[in-house]
DNA sequence: GATAAGAGGTTTATAAAGTTGACCACTGAC
DNA sequence: GTCAGTGGTCAACTTTATAAACCTCTTATC
């Protein structure tokens, strides 16, 4: 956190820019493994950059693992996703926050869907599972165990699905929890946003699994949906906050210093 | 609107993003008129920027009339605001759209304020005014008058504000009527976002006029509040959509280009 | 198999942008 | 009147970016 009223400029160089513009393709979902790029003289006559910086930048994204040069071929998008998400496509996840919105805005529909289904199809070891999971939820958060709470939280989702029975639902669902389970969107300012404490996510996960061991579909769904809403509200909260916050401080910077 | 995939990048440079900084905090209301600004031998520091390179965006700032320097004094933000804002402070917030949310906020509790007075105040030749307006919102409503319905929006709410009779109400809210007056949120996008045809907001305004009329404080209250969120609701889905829309065009760009 | 076109890969010279540092003039406090 | 701190100006140097030329690889065509 900054101190200072005036920030340091950000001195973009030409390649940065480059970078970033690509980098948000890639995020939004513009630009798909496996696409080719224009070619180097094209594309840095449409980006208005000479063609030794554009190289500049094409070198860095590639060094990250997000495209692949081939020499006289041409420049690919690189294979991102497949059982997992790439480590490249991962990290650019982690350093774009919109993102989380889309991850949400997905989940929501999926984890309905789970839910739903998990409640109309869960054998009796899928509920020793869950029951399982839950208890450890509950467990953790007693605790105050946050590590223990990710992993609890991503096995409970993760148990969810798989008594869904639905092999694609799983199978996609799969990279998806790479995200939350190399904890890219539990940080420290995710957690605060929420709550506070987090005893609401405990009640709303234990609210899900109970519909689903009590053989409640819709109740299940609704449940699901609640839970990401919640988290949607809070975590929206907490970026607007913090930008309140920011601009609050620089104004007391403003009024300390002499104005 | 840009029919490529990819971007010119904006080659900013060092003045440029010293000048978008500075402009962000006089929008943020962290920089305030008559505020004096830090040495430019301290402020370069700060910024991370060369002294001529700031002395660049300073000069340009000052010609846009948001700074003032001094010879052997020093550096001060600008009178902006005074009966009116001035206009380098209407072009500053014409260029950055988030201040309409600030803008809305604002407006929100003056209008609820000046409804909820003016149900409680109004005298018979107020009440006449705001029949005429009223009447006026119709008619230029009936006729598709763009310019007209600008015109009779702003008349209605000053003549609003006018009859709650508070003096410093009547004086705060000259300066924002001033945005509004000159048009500058009223744009050809805001106008498409909102409800496509506008009936919406003239049968909003009409019956913020008919609980004055009818001297009910609380339903005049309650309709003006619910006029400021439909239209921030209304503009903030025009954004959503708007970038929506962009995203979604360069994605058919690739395809249509092969991909 | 040879050729051509289009791709990526490399390097040099030049131009543009930015920084560093020194100095001048104005203002206000002492 | 002096001094410190402010804005104002400019030259020399460094860094970044551009333009242009050329090399090498790949693929399609004949």
């Amino acid at each position: 956190m900054s101190e200072q009223l005036f920030d340091p400029v950000d001195h973009d160089s030409v390649a940065d820019s480059v970078v970033a513009q690509i980098e948000d393709m890639l995020v939004a979902g513009i630009l798909k493994e496996g696409t080719r790029l224009p070619s180097e003289r094209n594309l840095a006559e449409l980006m208005d950059v000479s063609r030794p910086k554009l190289r500049e930048a094409l070198k860095r994204l590639e060094e990250a693992g997000l495209i692949v040069t081939r020499h006289g071929e041409g420049t690919f998008v690189a294979a991102l996703t497949g059982q997992a998400m790439s480590p490249a496509l991962i990290d650019l996840y982690a350093r774009h926050p919109v993102a989380f919105f889309d991850y949400l805005e997905y989940r929501r529909t999926q984890e309905a869907f789970a839910a739903r289904l998990a409640a109309e199809r869960a054998t009796a070891p899928d509920r020793e599972i869950i029951r399982a999971c839950m208890e450890r939820l509950r467990q953790t958060w007693v605790d105050a165990d946050d590590q223990g709470s990710r992993e609890a939280d991503a096995a409970f989702h993760s148990a969810v699905v798989d008594a869904s029975h639905n092999r694609t639902l799983i199978h996609m669902m799969g990279s998806i929890f790479q995200l939350t389970r190399q904890g890219v969107f539990y940080n420290r300012h995710f957690l605060q946003s929420i709550d506070g404490s987090g005893k609401l996510l405990v009640e709303q996960h234990l609210a899900i699994g109970e519909a689903i061991l009590a053989g409640e579909p819709e109740a299940a769904e609704a449940a699901a949906v609640a839970h990401i809403d919640f988290v949607e509200r809070s975590f929206r909260k907490g970026l607007q906050a913090h930008e309140r916050e920011t601009v609050a401080r620089k104004r007391s910077l403003l009024l300390r210093d002499g104005g």
